[in-house]
DNA sequence: GCGACAG
DNA sequence: ATCTTGTCGC
């Protein structure tokens, strides 16, 4: 029936009580970047990852993998949209990331699920929400200073991170996804900012996303 | 009813 | 996400 997404609510509920907020990493050796562009008039889902060595983010491996689309976009149900591709993707990697950072939410979601929740918990991996836009929460602007930050509230409870990436630009919104927590989370975001508003893998998997599809469609 | 609403 | 032109600012 069109327009009942009562089970993947469900889903979601049952999923968001697996989800782990404690940092359960020591060292970060590697840090993969993922993302998903679509082409509705094909119908085609463009999925990428870019792994980078998380010292002096160098890329040390990026594949990608274009698939059907087979789920709507739909404000807090993005990952079931996401997370097929993105498998697939995933799966043609020959290094194991020990991190992933995903565009879209972490925690910071109506129901504590986002995709990078959702697809930790899948993967079994630890797991950073980045978006440039808030689904849920509420939040004062943070400074105008360079990697400043605000913090993210919801149901009075400490989300996430507003955080200035670039000056003079509109600042993206961070949130542990699994086996993470929001302190944490944060800090690696900052690492991981070069000069641009988005961090590095999640900007540079954005681009060859792009580069992908071009050359799909000729 | 109204506003909000990741990609 | 995608579409889409010019335009303001560093």
């Amino acid at each position: 029936m069109k327009g009942d997404y009562k089970k993947y609510f469900k889903l979601q509920i049952e999923l968001s009580k697996k989800v782990i907020l404690k940092n359960s990493l020591s060292r970060i050796n590697t840090v993969a970047g993922v993302d998903v562009s679509y082409v509705e008039r094909v119908k085609k889902a463009f999925a990428t990852i870019v792994i980078f060595s998380y010292k002096n983010l160098e890329i040390i491996e990026k594949r990608y993998h274009i698939s059907d689309i087979n789920f709507p976009y739909i404000p807090g149900l993005l990952s079931f949209r996401e997370i097929p591709p993105l498998l697939k993707c995933i799966k043609k990697c020959k290094i194991d990331p020990d991190l992933f950072i995903c565009d879209g939410q972490g925690i910071a979601h109506p129901r504590g699920i986002g995709l990078a929740s959702h697809l930790g918990l899948i993967l079994n991996k630890p797991t950073i929400g980045c978006a440039k836009k808030k689904l849920v929460g509420s939040f004062i602007p943070p400074p105008q200073n360079i990697k400043s930050w605000s913090p993210l509230w919801y149901k009075d409870k400490f989300i996430g991170g507003v955080l200035r990436s670039k000056i003079k630009v509109k600042p993206i919104f961070v949130s542990p996804g699994h086996l993470m927590d929001v302190y944490t989370s944060i800090e690696i975001v900052k690492n991981l900012i070069t000069k641009y508003k988005l961090p590095e893998p999640t900007r540079i998997a954005d681009k060859y996303t792009g580069e992908v599809k071009r050359n799909y469609l000729g």
